[in-house]
Order: structure tokens, then C-alpha cells, then sequence
DNA sequence: GGGGCCGATCGATGCGCGTCAATATGCCGA
DNA sequence: TCGGCATATTGACGCGCATCGATCGGCCCC
């Protein structure tokens, strides 16, 4: 670089850091996934804004396994929460995590 | 599922599709990644909006096909656009697909 | 208390992706 | 026309992740 020409010339270093690019990352990846995103998009059509993963596995046609996988990586991103009602384990979005993770889009 | 209780009534298969989940996921993988982040952020703080490889590459400190390869990564999904004058490619965001990534999480 | 269902975890497998070195392409100046 | 530079492409490597079958912990009901 800064060759023959006015390329080049030592612009700004700026931009967002190295840790938040990562950080941003992390939270994003969480819903750059087709599954992830029906999976959100279920549960906020779902009644009272709430789904099982009784309900959800046989929406997405996967296993079981796979879809409580899906479910724990929304979880730990704080997309959606947890919570067990005897048996069942019901989920529901987080509404300001959505805003968060728009806002990062410039 | 529908077993002895209220869980799993055939509730809705509603949610989004198969195929506009697999859009949205191409587009979202397209910003979930740190060295991408960085690369829009650093072409929109740069002065004109617009910024070129010789910049870019050692302002993310990797290598020059990475950074090439990152690009056109970019470019791909519509979120920059390429201008070559001369020998330099510049690149500039593209707001309009920004808008669009941010619609798709609700 | 025991059987059975819901959901989570574990281990293994296969594919996709980020990265780099080497090479190709295209453009400019001498 | 030739040499050099900016960028793109190719091939290969290694890691991470999505997926599944098998298994485990918990809760309910008989």
C-alpha cells in the first residue's frame, strides 16, 4: 500500500473494535441459522406468545435432540427464555434481545 | 406429544416458511461473522463512504485474499457494492439491504 | 413406589466455512 | 511492449457446527 498513488493513504483506523465485532458476532450467529429463525418465528405466532418443544420438534421436522440444541443456543444468546411448568418446558421471546441485536445492523 | 394433558394441541404450523427462513439465514451468515462486521463498519466511517482493499486489509490484519474473499462474501448478499477506477476496487455499503436484514428479526 | 413420558446431555459423524500460500488476471507507467 | 502492482481466484487445511441415536434426570399418574 501507499504505492504511486492517492490509495492508500493511512485512513482511519476506525470502525468498531475487535471485541465488540466478535461479541456482535456471537449474537448474531445465533439467528443466521434457518431452523433458529422458524423456531423464533413459531414461537411468536405460538398462543400467549409461547411455545413447548413438544409443539416445535414436529414443526421444524427434526429430532428432538436437535431442536432442544437449537433451543439452548437461543437461550445462552438471551433470545428467548425458559421456563418449566411440570412437565413441559415452555418458551417465549425477548423482545428488547431482538432490538439489541437490529441495533448492531449499523 | 398430545398425551394426557393441554401441551401439544396441533397448534398452528404457522411461523415462516422453509424457503424464507433459508433466504433469511444466507443474508443474516452474511453479517454474523466479526472480520465482516468490521469491514462495513470500517467502509462506513471511511471518508466518501467508500474504502478499498489496500485499506482494508491491513486495518483487520489478515490476508489479502482473506479480506478479498470477505468482500466478495459482501457483495454477494447485496450489503456493498464494487467499483473498480483503475487499478483500486472501492466499495461502499448498500442501506437499502442493511433496512431489509434488520426487518427480518421481527 | 413403579412405569412412562418430556426434555436435556453425550458422543460421533459429516459438512460448511474461515484462513492462507500460490497463482492468475487486469491495469498502469516506463 | 514489458515489468510491476492491486485485486481476484484456486486448492488445501483445520476447526466449528448441525444433526442424529443413545442415554440420563425429572415429573406425573396409576
Amino acid at each position: 500500500m501507499t504505492t504511486t498513488s492517492e490509495c492508500c493513504a493511512i485512513t482511519t483506523p476506525g470502525g468498531m473494535s475487535r471485541e465488540q465485532a466478535e461479541t456482535s458476532a456471537v449474537a448474531l450467529k445465533a439467528v443466521a441459522d434457518p431452523v433458529r429463525l422458524r423456531l423464533l418465528s413459531i414461537i411468536r405466532d405460538s398462543d400467549g406468545g409461547e411455545a413447548c418443544v413438544c409443539d416445535l420438534t414436529p414443526a421444524v421436522g427434526l429430532s428432538q435432540p436437535t431442536v432442544s440444541h437449537h433451543l439452548k443456543v437461543l437461550t445462552e444468546a438471551g433470545l428467548i427464555e425458559r421456563e418449566k411448568r411440570g412437565t413441559w418446558a415452555w418458551f417465549r421471546l425477548v423482545p428488547s434481545r431482538l432490538e439489541e441485536l437490529r441495533a448492531i445492523l449499523s
